[in-house]
Order: C-alpha cells, then structure tokens, then sequence
DNA sequence: AAGCATGGTGAATAATTTATCACCAGATGA
DNA sequence: TCATCTGGTGATAAATTATTCACCATGCTT
C-alpha cells in the first residue's frame, strides 16, 4: 500500500467499500474461496490470468482489512489455507448480486461495444 | 478510453460489471443521479472532490455503456440532464446495497487502519 | 467589448494499480 | 548436491485511471 493523497471518507458507505473491495481481484478472489479454493496455489490455478505475487498482494490486503483470515499447517509441504471472516462472509450476498447483474448486462455491452449480438 | 491489453470476460459476470461500474465516480454519480442531481454542474457541487472533467469523462462512459442517457435542453443558458436508463436504475439496489455494506463496516476499517474507534 | 454562466474536449501529466522478474527459505526425494 | 514443492517478498516496469490545464462555443448581461 502508499500513502493515498485523498483519504478515505468513513461516512461514505461507498468510499469505504471501494477501498475494501474496489480492485481488480478481490470479488473473484472472496468468491472462490467462499466456493472451497483455499489454498494459494490453488487460487493461481483456479483464477484465469491472476499471477502468484498479485495474488499474495491482495491476499494480504483482504487479510489486513479483515475479510480473510490464514491458517498455517506445519506440514510439508507447507500448506497454507485462508478463509472468510465474518466481515467476508457478509460480502457474500453483494458479491453473488454483482455477478448475476453482470450476467445479465453482458450480452448488452457486448452489443455496445462491440456491435453483435452474444449467444450465451 | 484506450485498448484493454486484457479483454472483457463476457463470461463472467464480475468481470462485466467491473468494467462499467468499477471506477472511483461510478456508483457515487449514478447514486445522485438518482436522487435527483442530474445536471453537470450540480453534480459537480454536490460531489466532493470531483472535477469537471472527470465528471464529463465518466459520465459519457456511463453513457456509452447505456446506464445513463441525456437531454439537452436549448435553453439559455444550455441546460442538460442526465437521467437513468433501465439499466442504470435495476442497479440501484446494488449500490444502495453496496452502501449500506460499507456503512456497517466503516468502523472496523477505522480499527484496523487507524487504530482507533470511531465515533459514528 | 468584456465578463459570466452553461456544457464540452484534447493533450499532457500525476497517481494508482497490476504485472514481471528475480530472488529467499524449509523440507523432501532423486 | 540438485531439482521440486510449498508460501512469500522487494524492486521495478508496465498498464490503467484520475487530474490538471488550457482551451472552444453559445448567448446573456453590463
């Protein structure tokens, strides 16, 4: 993280839950995990484009905002396994609406933006 | 905007709707909007923070994406509006949603980033 | 003519986010 | 010893988004 130049506005629902949640990854990532996948290399292997470090990244900024939490297993090989806190598991309900309102509008944009017709 | 290096996943539905409302403004314009500020220059007021010319970039992305829709009005001086389309409004909820979300959690963000409680 | 209000745009830059690359460490099996 | 698996980090580059600044145009008012 770095010292943002405009702060975040703690009376702003939507300011909040933009610097929770607000990135590239985050949705997709509280989702597979919500759906089992738990495991780093896992999550690398499940998640279509998504590379190990920016995988720790935002593994490691959901954990300081406190929707994931880790679990370390002595074992070897090293086995590692995050899960959702309480605060994550709140966001389940909102991540599902997203997906599905965005199910429904992509056959929409893709008309938009591309000028044909989706055959989903 | 500019070619994505990385396209669009019509597929998914996160995918879908990070493109046409992941960005800092989004929900925050079509959040007024809704409430009845609809023309440029008192959303720019009403807005903290935002400029001109942000706003008149992501309205006309808002635009193109087919969640808000103008009318211009030859008035003197010009007047415009911008209103909701059916698209834009059938996400209101998510955004009320998201809102509501983000109020709930902004004191445990306060905690965890600050260190301190909140007085909300 | 000058100043103001409206809505709008292009170019360049700053800010921010994401990706790439090269590493480290522990323990195991070949 | 060397390669392999795991999870992880720092430095840097690239991509993307947001902001600033300087403009344009119209038609009013002074």
């Amino acid at each position: 993280m770095y010292q943002r130049k405009i702060p975040i506005d703690y009376e702003c629902g939507l300011s909040v839950a933009m610097e929770v949640v607000g990135s590239k990854w985050k949705f997709c990532l509280l989702d597979e995990i919500s759906k089992g996948i738990k495991r780093p290399r896992d999550l690398v292997n499940a998640i279509n484009g998504i590379t190990k470090r920016v995988l720790q990244k935002q593994l490691s900024e959901l954990e300081l905002h406190g929707l994931l939490s880790k679990t370390i297993y002595p074992e070897v090989p090293l086995r590692v396994e995050y899960f959702l806190t309480p605060s994550g598991e709140s966001l389940l309900p909102l991540i599902s609406a997203v997906d599905q309102w965005g199910m429904g509008f992509a056959s929409q944009l893709k008309v938009i933006l591309e000028g044909k017709d989706s055959e989903i």
